[in-house]
DNA sequence: GGGAATTGTAGCCGTTCGGCGACTTTTGGG
DNA sequence: CCCAAAAGTCGCCGAACGGCTACAATTCCC
Protein backbone atom coordinates (compact mmCIF):
# COMPACT_ATOMS: atom_id res chain seq x y z
CA UNK A 1 0.00 0.00 0.00
CA UNK A 2 1.29 3.36 -1.32
CA UNK A 3 2.63 5.89 1.86
CA UNK A 4 2.57 9.27 1.05
CA UNK A 5 1.95 11.36 4.29
CA UNK A 6 2.96 11.14 7.90
CA UNK A 7 -0.41 10.48 8.63
CA UNK A 8 0.11 7.39 6.39
CA UNK A 9 2.48 6.35 8.34
CA UNK A 10 0.87 7.00 11.93
CA UNK A 11 -1.92 4.51 10.33
CA UNK A 12 -0.07 1.64 9.03
CA UNK A 13 1.93 1.92 12.40
CA UNK A 14 -1.67 1.41 14.09
CA UNK A 15 -3.20 -1.32 11.76
CA UNK A 16 -0.02 -3.13 12.32
CA UNK A 17 0.42 -2.92 15.86
CA UNK A 18 -3.65 -3.97 16.01
CA UNK A 19 -3.06 -6.80 13.79
CA UNK A 20 -0.03 -7.94 15.79
CA UNK A 21 -2.15 -7.22 19.17
CA UNK A 22 0.33 -5.05 20.49
CA UNK A 23 -0.04 -2.05 23.11
CA UNK A 24 1.47 0.84 22.43
CA UNK A 25 3.78 0.51 25.87
CA UNK A 26 4.63 -3.13 24.08
CA UNK A 27 5.42 -1.62 21.04
CA UNK A 28 7.44 1.47 22.27
CA UNK A 29 9.68 -1.17 24.47
CA UNK A 30 10.25 -3.27 21.58
CA UNK A 31 11.35 -0.60 19.57
CA UNK A 32 12.76 1.47 22.18
CA UNK A 33 11.16 4.51 21.82
CA UNK A 34 8.86 6.46 24.43
CA UNK A 35 5.02 5.61 24.58
CA UNK A 36 4.49 9.01 23.97
CA UNK A 37 6.19 8.92 21.14
CA UNK A 38 4.28 6.12 19.70
CA UNK A 39 1.18 7.90 20.17
CA UNK A 40 1.92 11.24 17.98
CA UNK A 41 3.51 8.72 15.38
CA UNK A 42 0.36 7.20 15.03
CA UNK A 43 -1.44 10.02 15.08
CA UNK A 44 0.91 11.54 12.27
CA UNK A 45 3.29 13.53 13.96
CA UNK A 46 5.28 15.17 10.91
CA UNK A 47 8.44 15.90 12.50
CA UNK A 48 9.61 12.43 14.06
CA UNK A 49 12.77 11.21 13.85
CA UNK A 50 13.19 9.01 10.56
CA UNK A 51 15.37 6.65 12.49
CA UNK A 52 12.83 5.79 14.85
CA UNK A 53 10.06 5.53 12.61
CA UNK A 54 11.80 2.80 10.55
CA UNK A 55 12.87 1.30 13.62
CA UNK A 56 9.45 1.00 14.26
CA UNK A 57 8.62 -0.88 11.28
CA UNK A 58 11.56 -2.73 11.51
CA UNK A 59 9.84 -4.07 14.65
CA UNK A 60 6.58 -4.05 13.22
CA UNK A 61 8.20 -6.73 10.19
CA UNK A 62 6.72 -3.85 8.32
CA UNK A 63 8.75 -3.39 5.10
CA UNK A 64 9.01 -0.62 2.69
CA UNK A 65 9.92 -0.20 -1.48
CA UNK A 66 10.84 2.29 -3.21
CA UNK A 67 10.17 3.38 -7.05
CA UNK A 68 11.24 6.15 -9.29
CA UNK A 69 13.17 6.84 -12.21
CA UNK A 70 16.60 6.52 -11.05
CA UNK A 71 15.72 3.44 -8.28
CA UNK A 72 16.45 0.23 -9.74
CA UNK A 73 13.59 -2.38 -9.17
CA UNK A 74 14.89 -5.00 -6.69
CA UNK A 75 17.91 -7.65 -7.20
CA UNK A 76 19.93 -6.10 -10.18
CA UNK A 77 21.74 -9.16 -11.95
CA UNK A 78 23.25 -6.90 -14.82
CA UNK A 79 22.19 -9.56 -17.15
CA UNK A 80 18.51 -7.97 -18.28
CA UNK A 81 16.05 -10.93 -17.87
CA UNK A 82 14.70 -12.12 -21.42
CA UNK A 83 11.92 -10.85 -22.65
CA UNK A 84 8.70 -13.16 -22.70
CA UNK A 85 5.57 -13.72 -22.91
CA UNK A 86 4.29 -14.60 -18.91
CA UNK A 87 0.60 -15.72 -19.47
CA UNK A 88 1.45 -17.96 -22.61
CA UNK A 89 4.07 -19.59 -20.26
CA UNK A 90 1.91 -19.68 -17.32
CA UNK A 91 -0.86 -21.67 -19.47
CA UNK A 92 1.54 -23.84 -20.69
CA UNK A 93 2.57 -24.92 -16.95
CA UNK A 94 -1.66 -25.24 -16.36
CA UNK A 95 -1.81 -27.65 -19.26
CA UNK A 96 1.43 -29.31 -18.97
CA UNK A 97 2.11 -30.45 -14.93
CA UNK A 98 -0.24 -31.79 -13.28
CA UNK B 1 14.14 -1.27 -4.11
CA UNK B 2 13.88 -2.01 -0.13
CA UNK B 3 14.64 0.60 2.26
CA UNK B 4 15.34 -0.40 5.63
CA UNK B 5 17.69 2.42 7.01
CA UNK B 6 18.20 6.36 7.01
CA UNK B 7 21.11 5.73 4.64
CA UNK B 8 18.89 4.04 2.37
CA UNK B 9 17.03 7.06 1.97
CA UNK B 10 19.69 9.00 1.32
CA UNK B 11 21.10 7.35 -1.31
CA UNK B 12 17.86 7.02 -2.86
CA UNK B 13 17.17 10.61 -2.86
CA UNK B 14 21.03 11.19 -4.36
CA UNK B 15 20.60 8.74 -7.27
CA UNK B 16 16.62 10.12 -7.92
CA UNK B 17 18.30 13.35 -7.69
CA UNK B 18 21.55 12.95 -10.50
CA UNK B 19 19.04 11.00 -12.56
CA UNK B 20 17.40 14.09 -12.94
CA UNK B 21 20.16 16.50 -13.61
CA UNK B 22 19.32 18.28 -10.18
CA UNK B 23 21.65 20.25 -7.83
CA UNK B 24 21.39 20.04 -4.06
CA UNK B 25 20.54 23.91 -4.15
CA UNK B 26 17.76 22.90 -6.85
CA UNK B 27 16.35 20.01 -4.93
CA UNK B 28 16.25 22.37 -1.71
CA UNK B 29 14.11 25.37 -3.02
CA UNK B 30 12.23 22.40 -4.80
CA UNK B 31 11.20 21.34 -1.78
CA UNK B 32 11.81 23.50 0.43
CA UNK B 33 14.49 22.71 2.27
CA UNK B 34 17.90 24.39 3.22
CA UNK B 35 20.47 22.52 1.02
CA UNK B 36 22.52 22.15 3.81
CA UNK B 37 19.47 19.66 5.18
CA UNK B 38 20.37 17.91 1.53
CA UNK B 39 23.84 17.09 2.21
CA UNK B 40 22.97 15.29 5.15
CA UNK B 41 20.16 13.77 4.00
CA UNK B 42 22.27 12.25 1.82
CA UNK B 43 24.26 11.59 4.22
CA UNK B 44 22.06 9.14 5.95
CA UNK B 45 20.62 11.71 8.83
CA UNK B 46 19.14 9.51 10.89
CA UNK B 47 17.48 12.31 12.84
CA UNK B 48 15.77 14.07 9.92
CA UNK B 49 12.17 14.80 10.00
CA UNK B 50 9.97 12.28 8.30
CA UNK B 51 7.77 15.22 6.88
CA UNK B 52 10.50 16.76 5.37
CA UNK B 53 11.86 13.45 3.67
CA UNK B 54 8.52 12.66 2.80
CA UNK B 55 8.44 15.95 0.66
CA UNK B 56 11.51 15.53 -0.77
CA UNK B 57 10.64 12.24 -2.36
CA UNK B 58 7.30 13.68 -3.56
CA UNK B 59 9.32 16.36 -4.94
CA UNK B 60 11.72 13.66 -6.55
CA UNK B 61 8.50 12.00 -7.40
CA UNK B 62 9.97 8.83 -5.77
CA UNK B 63 6.81 6.63 -4.14
CA UNK B 64 7.04 4.15 -1.22
CA UNK B 65 5.15 1.23 -0.45
CA UNK B 66 4.51 -0.76 2.44
CA UNK B 67 3.69 -3.96 3.20
CA UNK B 68 3.65 -6.55 6.03
CA UNK B 69 1.09 -8.71 8.44
CA UNK B 70 -1.90 -5.92 8.72
CA UNK B 71 -1.19 -3.74 5.65
CA UNK B 72 -3.33 -4.28 2.65
CA UNK B 73 -1.93 -5.20 -0.60
CA UNK B 74 -3.34 -2.66 -3.73
CA UNK B 75 -5.80 -4.33 -6.18
CA UNK B 76 -7.10 -6.76 -4.22
CA UNK B 77 -8.80 -9.68 -6.14
CA UNK B 78 -10.55 -11.71 -3.27
CA UNK B 79 -9.23 -14.31 -4.82
CA UNK B 80 -5.70 -15.94 -3.73
CA UNK B 81 -2.89 -16.33 -6.16
CA UNK B 82 -2.60 -20.20 -5.93
CA UNK B 83 0.99 -21.26 -4.34
CA UNK B 84 3.77 -22.67 -7.20
CA UNK B 85 7.16 -23.20 -7.44
CA UNK B 86 8.11 -20.58 -10.08
CA UNK B 87 11.72 -21.77 -10.82
CA UNK B 88 10.24 -25.05 -11.27
CA UNK B 89 8.01 -23.57 -13.94
CA UNK B 90 10.19 -21.55 -15.64
CA UNK B 91 12.82 -24.58 -15.72
CA UNK B 92 9.42 -26.30 -17.70
CA UNK B 93 9.37 -23.57 -19.82
CA UNK B 94 12.98 -23.84 -20.65
CA UNK B 95 12.80 -27.42 -21.67
CA UNK B 96 9.37 -27.27 -23.20
CA UNK B 97 9.45 -24.71 -25.87
CA UNK B 98 11.67 -23.64 -28.24
C1' DG C 1 -22.34 -0.34 34.96
C1' DG C 2 -17.90 -0.62 37.09
C1' DG C 3 -12.95 -1.15 37.36
C1' DA C 4 -8.77 -2.03 35.15
C1' DA C 5 -6.17 -1.61 31.08
C1' DT C 6 -5.21 1.20 27.34
C1' DT C 7 -4.81 5.52 25.16
C1' DG C 8 -4.39 10.55 25.01
C1' DT C 9 -2.58 15.24 27.32
C1' DA C 10 0.25 18.50 29.79
C1' DG C 11 4.48 20.40 31.33
C1' DC C 12 9.55 20.05 32.41
C1' DC C 13 14.08 19.11 30.77
C1' DG C 14 18.41 18.56 28.26
C1' DT C 15 19.43 17.70 23.39
C1' DT C 16 19.16 18.26 18.56
C1' DC C 17 17.03 20.11 14.77
C1' DG C 18 17.09 22.92 10.49
C1' DG C 19 17.92 27.53 8.34
C1' DC C 20 21.40 30.65 7.48
C1' DG C 21 25.82 32.93 6.21
C1' DA C 22 30.54 32.16 5.48
C1' DC C 23 34.08 29.23 4.31
C1' DT C 24 36.80 25.12 2.30
C1' DT C 25 37.02 21.21 -0.61
C1' DT C 26 35.83 18.62 -4.57
C1' DT C 27 34.26 18.11 -9.25
C1' DG C 28 34.06 18.56 -14.00
C1' DG C 29 33.88 21.11 -18.53
C1' DG C 30 36.66 23.94 -21.72
C1' DC D 1 45.48 22.93 -16.09
C1' DC D 2 42.01 26.40 -14.38
C1' DC D 3 38.34 28.17 -12.63
C1' DA D 4 33.57 28.33 -11.69
C1' DA D 5 29.96 25.51 -9.99
C1' DA D 6 28.71 22.14 -6.86
C1' DA D 7 29.20 19.78 -2.60
C1' DG D 8 30.61 19.59 2.14
C1' DT D 9 31.75 21.88 6.86
C1' DC D 10 31.34 25.17 10.81
C1' DG D 11 28.98 27.86 14.25
C1' DC D 12 24.93 30.67 15.66
C1' DC D 13 20.15 30.84 16.56
C1' DG D 14 15.27 30.03 18.01
C1' DA D 15 12.23 26.15 17.88
C1' DA D 16 10.89 21.50 18.46
C1' DC D 17 12.25 16.97 19.78
C1' DG D 18 11.62 12.84 22.75
C1' DG D 19 11.78 10.84 27.43
C1' DC D 20 9.60 11.28 31.64
C1' DT D 21 6.04 11.70 35.43
C1' DA D 22 1.50 12.62 36.46
C1' DC D 23 -3.16 12.97 35.27
C1' DA D 24 -7.54 12.68 32.25
C1' DA D 25 -10.19 10.30 28.96
C1' DT D 26 -11.47 6.26 26.57
C1' DT D 27 -12.11 1.39 25.75
C1' DC D 28 -13.13 -3.25 26.89
C1' DC D 29 -14.48 -7.15 29.31
C1' DC D 30 -16.64 -9.38 33.37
Amino acid sequence: MRVRTPTDFGLMIRRARRARGLTQQQLARAAAVGRQWIVEIEAGKPRAELGMVLRTLATLDLSLTMHGEGIPEVRETGRPIEAMDLQAVLDAHRRTSR
